[in-house]
RNA sequence: GGGCGUGUAGCUCAGUGGAAGAGCACUCGGUUUACACCCGAGUGGUCGCAGGUUCGAACCCUGCCGCGCCCACCA
């Protein structure tokens, strides 16, 4: 098929270029269908359904992150046979979508009204098609290994059929209701906003005091927002108040309107705030809405929908804010006003999508009666039906549940699932399955249907369940669900992670995942939270062009940790695109050096000791990646989903030991030639055959390219998961360390000789007789990686040599020539200085009588043998001071 | 106002009771034929502060300070 066999160097160049490889493999992933799964799989499933994105989106730095991690997660199964599903699809995202296009027509001076319903949404769905999803094209670009046959929308036949069950159900069940109620509600964007629409911030504003009444009767109230006392109806003070108790069930003048309004007492008041009394606005306030409807006061509305005043009279027609100041002006001028507190800080609720500030509005609306709902959402993640990681995150949860309001669903806009409700001239309500021709009450025909749409979030809370199919029992819903994951933000956990499980709960009944893997948010390299306003947002196709898809999913990976936010910055994107060239080098040089994986892998006693060692050590990290993956219920905190574990993980492994060590070693016994040479073959190509499995799921291209060329196989995303089969290798492991002190000891030695690289010193080591046997065998590697020749073990070190000391061993180098007399005399002063302190805080450790006493034995051992060491050394080195030339 | 988290090397972070760690940055040395997107060596920390528990604390307890995030119907 290609030239490899005869030139293998040829198709591996010295450089990794991620733009030859990235989209040529994606396209060949799916012409085979690798992430289409099979309902009709044997295999078990593993499902993880993405958090739609909003179809006016684009993949952003807080897309990248989940999506890496979603995608590793769903490959790793893959490849430890599951059917593993990753489901794609987008979010309908009712105000914003709607906002876009709106934008569109304002260019063209045109409203939605200009249009009408039908035309309108008519040109949100051609703005679908001709905008929308950009996000799906750069899923590709990211690798994002998802069932392009199963993409779903939340606006899409299917999932409007699961809207309109769940709604019909829910309103029979009494779940779902229409009351008029004080909402939030947008005067720029004209609809109700359910809590979490609402964004507060502390405004300055103007806190205004206001005297109701006159002499006695007297009541002094505050506001800031003056405007609404227009719509007073009562004023309430608490019931336990001495200096209003004669007030109460009096009635008091309200200045401009010449309304007498009553006091009442409720408890709802706190005497210790302001005065103690409160204005009571049922119409605009919430609490003032309980407390008229405890007292039975009246609700008079002063604004209209987009916030101006109706009231007859002076202020009729004037815009909120400017009545504010108007109302104020007017109540100076009759001495009404007692003080005014500016700037005076409080929060004001904000809509979230265009920023306007929320008018608190009474309005006849739908709503959810979340209580029963929510009640089973908190349990299922109580009894551990759903577990949340990290676990610490679960009392937000519970905070958010356990203290729900009423869920606001109806929505004043165009686009989204239309409230399945209609009207009879009579005022009977008909909720039908199927669209009515007449009303289920009183048989007329002449109905109509609710304008409003719902929430965007009433849909995308059914995600997991209408994605595969419910209301109907699929064969996808019964293979897929519940699903496995939801791997998500955790800003998001409240809003939406809530509404899955409440609704997941009722229809199905059964939780919607079984584990909420919640990640941190991207944050640049200072620490702040990247945003498009502040300009410090990045984005990630611009670093996946510049240094690879790969580079950019493990400097993600890597820097993530389970709830925990994530600092990215570009280095850390560079870093990683080194590593994947390191791995790419690695790999050539294993392809280069003949490595196989063809045939058994030799037994242990024809492995050299680095193959052992490096085997042993794979099979330790092969445990590791997999408890990072999974958790281990026996350890304490080992919750699973370590991303940033696994990386470094394997990050390390790979350049420390693999490049750094095990290359190096292992370039003798092939240069030697013969069987040796073979086994060592055999054993690489087993190293990278593994390693690059391990490594696939999170940078799934350049794997692919050097798996395949190594293996010679199809591909390594249906490759088997890795599972150890070497034996654990304790002496090998102890004579690669040993190896590794002393070549390193002797490396540094070196180092601040300043002997250049090029001369290779003469030297014998002398050696305790475990260690000695340890090393004996492996004199050549010695030699090669710290530059020596004639290594020897040998009783002892000719004079005048120089000593490179590690535990257990000597080695004594022959400098003839080469030293540098005042170097070594001070390199040798600061090592006696270093050995004494370490000899005095150990012996003052022992010397604590309840050391010894309380101290674990082995502790204490090993602490004494600290001891010793050290007085060793110091006499070793005052002896190499001593016999030093000059002295 | 309430809650949660966090403070470890210049930077970003691991480390949860027994000799302070990694990556990046920095310094020095390198034609060692897989890789300069590299190799080798090194410098650098009163583990926020103050108490306490313990033979022993970065780790457990208490208080304080700084920073971050979330929730909230403070009129």
């Amino acid at each position: 098929m290609t030239t490899r066999d005869a030139l293998p160097e040829t198709i591996l160049p010295p450089q990794y270029t991620p733009s030859d490889v990235e989209s040529v493999l994606y396209d060949r992933w799916i012409e085979r269908g690798y992430f289409t799964a099979d309902a009709a799989s044997e295999k078990p499933a593993y499902t993880i359904v993405i958090p739609p994105p909003n179809v006016t989106g684009s993949l952003h730095m807080g897309h990248a992150p989940q999506h890496t991690l979603m995608d590793a997660l769903t490959r790793r199964k893959r490849m430890q046979g599951y059917e593993a599903l990753w489901l794609p699809g987008m979010d309908h995202a009712g105000i914003a979508t709607q906002n876009v296009v709106e934008r569109e027509l304002a260019a063209d001076g045109l409203t939605r009204h200009d249009l009408g319903r039908e035309a309108f949404v008519e040109r949100v769905w051609q703005w679908k098609s001709e905008y929308g999803g950009r996000i799906l094209g750069q899923m590709r670009r990211l690798g994002d290994g998802v069932d392009w046959s199963r993409e779903r929308f939340t606006m899409d036949e299917g999932l409007s059929r699961a809207v309109r069950a769940i709604f019909v159900r829910m309103y029979a069940d009494g779940l779902i209701y229409r009351a008029e109620r004080i909402i939030n509600w947008c005067p720029r964007c004209l609809t109700a906003l359910s809590d979490i629409e609402v964004e507060h911030s502390d405004d300055e504003g103007e806190l205004v005091s206001l005297r109701y009444g006159d002499g006695a009767n007297e009541i002094i109230v505050a506001t800031t927002r003056v405007e609404t006392m227009l719509g007073d109806t009562g004023i309430a003070v608490h019931p336990d108040d001495d200096r209003y108790r004669h007030l109460v069930g009096t009635l008091i003048e309200l200045p401009l309107t010449g309304r007498m309004i009553p006091v009442v007492a409720d408890e709802h008041v706190d005497p210790e705030f302001g005065t103690g009394a409160v204005k009571v606005t049922p119409a605009h306030d919430p609490n003032d809405f309980a407390i008229a409807q405890r007292h039975q006061l009246e609700l008079i509305s002063v604004m209209d929908e987009s916030g101006a005043i109706t009231v007859p009279g002076q202020f009729e027609g004037l815009d909120r804010f400017a009545a504010r100041d108007a109302v104020t002006v007017a109540l100076r001028d009759l001495g009404r006003v007692v003080a005014e507190k500016r700037p005076y800080v409080h929060s004001v609720g904000h809509c979230s999508r265009c920023r306007t500030v929320v008018e608190p509005r009474l309005s006849l609306q739908w709503f959810v009666q979340v209580a029963p709902l929510a009640k089973a959402a908190g349990d299922a993640v109580r009894d551990g039906r759903t577990r949340i990681v990290p676990a610490e995150l679960s009392k937000r949860y519970f905070d958010w549940v356990d203290n729900m309001h009423d869920w606001c669903i109806s929505r004043q806009l165009w686009w989204g699932h239309r409230i399945p409700v209609w009207y009879c001239p009579d005022g009977h309500i008909t909720v039908p399955d199927t669209d009515p021709s007449e009303c289920a009450t009183c048989g007329s025909s002449e109905l109509h249907q609710d304008e409003d749409v719902l929430d965007t979030w009433f849909s995308s809370g059914l995600w997991p369940f209408s994605t595969l199919g419910w209301p109907d029992e699929t064969p996808d819903l019964a293979k897929f669900y519940p699903t496995d994951v939801l791997l998500t933000g955790y800003d998001i956990i409240f809003f939406w992670v809530a509404r899955m499980m409440m609704f997941g709960l009722y229809a199905m009944p059964d939780v919607p995942f079984k584990t909420v893997a919640l990640t941190g948010l991207v944050r640049d390299a200072r620490g702040k939270k990247m945003s498009k306003s502040s300009g410090t947002a990045i984005d990630p196709l611009d670093w996946m062009d510049r240094y690879g898809t790969d580079a950019v999913r493990f400097a993600l990976a890597r820097g993530s940790n389970p709830g925990s936010d994530l600092p990215m910055a570009e280095e850390w994107v560079e870093g990683a695109r080194n590593f994947t060239n390191k791995l790419w080098n690695a790999t050539r040089f294993a392809v280069m050096s003949g490595a196989t994986v063809v045939g058994d892998l030799p037994a242990p006693d024809e492995q050299s000791t680095a193959d052992r060692w490096i085997l042993s050590r794979l099979a330790q990290v092969v445990a590791q990646v997999d408890v990072a993956y999974d958790g281990d219920a026996s350890i304490d905190g080992a919750e699973g989903f370590e991303f940033g574990d696994i990386a470094r993980t394997l990050q390390g492994f790979a350049w420390n030991e693999v490049c750094d060590w095990y290359i190096e070693l292992a370039k003798l016994p092939i240069n030697r030639g013969g069987r040796e040479a073979e086994v060592t073959r055999r054993v690489l190509g087993e190293v990278f055959d593994v390693l690059l499995r391990l490594l696939h799921p999170l940078m799934p291209f350049v794997t692919e390219e050097l798996w395949t060329t190594v293996t010679g196989n199809e591909s390594v995303v249906i490759a088997p998961w890795p599972t150890p089969v070497y034996a654990a290798d304790a002496d090998a492991e102890r004579a690669v360390a040993a190896l590794q002190d002393l070549v390193t000891e002797v490396r540094k030695f070196r180092s601040e000789q300043q002997i250049k690289p090029g001369v290779k010193l003469p030297a014998v080591i002398v050696a305790e007789p475990d260690v000695a046997l340890l090393l004996a065998a492996h004199t050549a590697e010695i030699g090669a990686l710290a530059r020596l020749s004639d290594v020897a073990i040998s009783t002892g070190i000719p004079d005048g040599w120089s000593e490179v000391h590690v535990p257990g061993a000597r080695v004594g180098l022959d400098l003839s020539g080469t030293i540098d007399v005042v170097a070594e005399r001070a390199r040798l002063v600061k090592a006696i200085a270093a050995a004494q302190a370490e000899r005095d805080q150990v012996s003052a450790k022992l010397a604590n009588p309840s050391f010894a006493d309380k101290a674990p034995p082995p502790v204490v051992e090993k602490t004494r043998a600290r001891l010793a060491e050290a007085e060793a050394e110091m006499r070793r080195l005052t002896a190499l001071l001593s016999a030093l030339p000059g002295q």
